[in-house]
DNA sequence: ACCGATTCAGTTGTGCACGACTTAATCGCA
DNA sequence: TGCGATTAAGTCGTGCACAACTGAATCGGT
């Protein structure tokens, strides 16, 4: 073993390049950076496409609930969806029964722009240019990763 | 094999859970927010810290050769640099022979975080709770979809 | 029924991240 | 040599992301 591995594999290398944290950092952001122009058509940024695809897959959810989805605080979301709410998109109604709880409801031209949307996916994932099995492989390490780093 | 894996396998899922971007983007946060307590003993932030790491590794580099290492617009590192500055771990000088670029070095405190730093990669790996064979995976996965995405 | 503790959404302040642009310096070629 | 094109750093505006906090509503035990 090199030197340089041997540094690397003890996990106490200060290299910008054996960080873990910096290939996630530049691949998260290298991937929102090709999603730009594709949600632009859609007018949507990034973390307003992560919020549709939530209320795509349930609709009718608190404030609450979608920030547990998507690991944000209401400081993130509230002004996003204010943002989208103002484009015409979702809408916002305080609970009857509970008024402090805000449910976030699609309206039609929220519901109607996931037809728009299905082909996004697809043209990332060929970008990514990773096999299937590539892809699975990834997404379960980052889940046990990410899953692991949040505990205790 | 069952709907839901087909529609993934497909790349076409618009659930939030079948998407590597959601993975990724989320992780990548995680280790951030992971990170953020041992830096703030380190009075950095994140992106702070990557320049730091650059630094460390190679001093006396221009904004532009720093931006290309971390994949960052000058309109990002500008005023990151500027943060630095003030706070008296870099110093930043103008290139005689091209006036055009500017020089960033570290100075002696900023060289001198370099050991109280040593311990913060390997509280984040074993945070992060993956084996060694793990981690080089991701890595080298991480690296080829980068690759990929930022290419054509 | 009361009231302290909790929960929920939202506001404020700081620091990225990036596109569009500005300014100044350098380059290159006619 | 002149001058348009290019390059480097920085500014500005928008939109996250998060900590710290606020205010209103609800809960829960007595």
């Amino acid at each position: 073993m090199d030197p340089d591995a041997h540094r690397a594999a003890e996990q106490g290398s200060l290299l910008l390049q054996d960080q873990l944290c910096f290939a996630l950092y530049a691949a998260s952001r290298s991937v929102i950076a090709r999603y730009r122009p594709l949600l632009e058509e859609l007018g949507l940024t990034y973390p307003q496409y992560l919020v549709m695809l939530a209320l795509w897959e349930q609709d009718a959810v608190s404030v609450r609930e979608l920030g547990s989805a998507l690991q944000l605080e209401s400081s993130t979301l509230s002004p996003l969806l204010k943002r989208l709410e103002a484009g015409g998109l979702i809408e916002r109604r305080r609970r009857t029964d509970d008024e402090r709880s805000v449910v976030v409801r699609l309206t039609p031209a929220g519901a109607d722009l996931r037809d728009r949307a299905r082909t996004v996916p697809s043209a990332i994932g060929d970008a990514m240019g990773l096999t299937v099995e590539q892809d699975a492989t990834v997404k379960h390490l980052l889940r046990v990763l990410t899953a692991n780093v949040i505990r205790d």
